[in-house]
DNA sequence: CGAAAGACTTGGAAAAATTTTT
DNA sequence: AAAAATTTTTCCAAGTCTTTCG
């Protein structure tokens, strides 16, 4: 059965007198048909001729051009999405109570259009109407409207290689380097709290302990039945930890395991500090499993909180600055300068792993992952074989100049010599992509170096080992980070 | 004040595009 | 030139945090 097949009711909603005659149980129903229709269709626009397609592009590029820009102060700028989202099933991620839900239409009449005064106001299409036409320039967005399943509001927005975005993006990474300033107070601060005679100071000392050396989300309510069951640091609950005092040899250990944002599985086994330890006891004395953990605290109160200890603190921005010390940390410990291009990448992909292992950024196997690991393997193997070869040419050839002493076979000897730098050189850059690889199975990279790591860490390690910026980030990337890259120099600290 | 609404950032998977291999 | 592998882009949410409302 699809999962799908779980939740109909909203469908059923939308049939008419007739159809309801027809189809009386959605779950008795077989799609299979329809199913194969959308396949076939899907298989028929990939098998048409080369001019259809371009001409297909054609007509893409010609709505990006024509809707897929703003002007903001005087400048044209990409819009991240220009189009509204088409109807469908909704299917969330995880175990979620909405799942299969129909998504509606959304119709001109839904839609807010926020723009300027005196600029050009778009025009709905024929016979439509907008909602709203609104002229607020306190606001980011362009366009808004609410969608069915959860009833929040979607928005259209910038590309984030706007200047808008760029600037916002710059500032985050600034807060987060203003941490570094602070942090060691903070944390003396909260070591201090553990001792609190206030149970509200000691749940909100270990909560912020766990989201700094753990990195973990703030972690918000969630309205029970609307969303999937996943937690954050302070809605944590009693089921999600377990208390070791000794586990695998190491004192004070606390296991975590429990799915956080995406129903990403959270598991970890953490040696503690006693007080910490003894903290963790107290708070669940007493407390069913399905109990909060930190009863006394929610995000609100622990954000109130970091703001007095410093001006923008809120919790995420420990996970901003632990991640980008990290990456600094580890590109400095990881890089040789006499390392080559090959190697060094090596090393800031170990250190964004590094990052990614931090902020729990998992990814599933890829498809195709043993495969292709084989592939390199045979590679790997034919190059030595090569190698192994190359080797006993030279040695020939060295015998043979021995014996001979002629220019001709020196330089043969030479030849050789390169020919054999060069093949270890190529199976040396096979290995290490086989060792990235394999270690990188299921790590996500991505979500850190787009959200987490400042980019002016990157661009100044880049310039300082002679690697290309292009090894590093790819042309989107190097437009989301223009102002990085225009901005720092090898000498950048975080 | 707490709850709801609003605005914006962060997230992995799937689709699409591009590159490499056969 | 087709197929396979890899990289990039799109998709569609799901979080965080701030503002507004009752």
């Amino acid at each position: 059965m699809s999962p799908f097949q779980m939740k109909f009711t909203s469908i059923m909603m939308e049939m008419t007198v007739e159809e309801k005659k027809i189809i009386k149980r959605l779950d008795k129903c077989d799609f299979t048909e329809i199913h194969k229709y959308f396949v076939d269709k899907n298989e028929a626009r990939k098998a048409l001729p080369k001019e259809e397609k371009q001409k297909l592009k054609e007509e893409a590029d010609r709505l990006q051009e024509e809707f897929g820009y703003c002007i903001l102060d005087g400048h044209r700028e990409k819009i991240g999405n220009f189009k509204t989202e088409p109807p469908g099933l909704f299917r969330g991620r995880g175990d979620h109570p909405k799942m299969g839900m129909l998504k509606k239409r959304i119709m001109p009449e839904d839609v807010i259009i926020n723009c300027s005064r005196d600029s050009k106001i778009p025009e709905p299409p024929p016979g439509h109407k907008w909602k709203e036409v609104r002229f607020d320039n306190t606001v980011t967005w362009l366009a808004s409207w609410t969608e069915n399943i959860q009833n929040s509001i979607k928005y259209i927005m910038l590309n984030p290689s706007s200047k808008l975005k760029g600037e916002k993006d710059w500032q985050k990474y600034e807060v987060a380097r203003r941490l570094k300033g602070v942090v060691d107070k903070i944390r003396f601060q909260y070591r201090f709290d553990w001792k609190s005679r206030e149970m509200r100071k000691r749940q909100r000392a270990v909560a912020l302990y766990f989201i700094d050396k753990l990195a973990l989300r703030a972690g918000n309510e969630k309205e029970e039945g609307e969303t999937a069951d996943t937690v954050g640091c302070c809605s944590l609950r009693v089921e999600h930890i377990q208390l070791h005092h000794e586990l695998d040899g190491q004192e004070h250990v606390v296991e975590f395991d429990f799915l956080g944002k995406d129903c990403i599985r959270y598991y970890n086994k953490v040696p503690v500090e006693k007080p910490v330890f003894k903290n963790l006891q107290l708070f669940m004395e007493n407390k069913d499993p399905g109990d909060d953990l930190f009863d006394r605290l929610n995000t609100s109160t622990l954000n109130k909180h970091l703001q007095d200890l410093m001006d923008g603190l809120t919790a995420k921005v420990f996970r901003t600055y632990n991640a980008s010390i990290t990456l600094q940390e580890q590109l400095k410990a990881l890089t040789s300068a006499e390392d080559n291009i090959a190697a060094k990448i090596l090393s800031y992909n170990r250190a964004n792993r590094a990052v990614a292992i931090l902020c729990n950024h998992q990814r599933a196997t890829p498809k195709t992952f043993e495969k292709s690991m084989q592939n390199l393997q045979t590679k790997i193997d034919a190059k030595k074989e090569q190698l192994a070869m190359a080797k006993q040419e030279l040695k020939r050839a060295k015998a043979d100049a021995k014996a001979r002493k002629d220019v001709k076979s020196k330089s043969n000897v030479d030849k050789k010599k390169k020919l054999l730098a060069k093949l270890e050189e190529q199976l040396m850059k096979l290995c290490t992509q086989a060792t990235d690889k394999e270690e990188n199975k299921q790590v996500a990279l991505g979500t850190s170096k787009l959200n987490y790591l400042d980019p002016r860490i990157s661009v100044a390690w880049c310039k300082k080992f002679g690697v290309p910026v292009e090894k590093i980030y790819n042309k989107t990337q190097r437009e989301k980070f223009a102002w990085a890259i225009d901005m720092a120099d090898e000498e950048f600290e975080f």
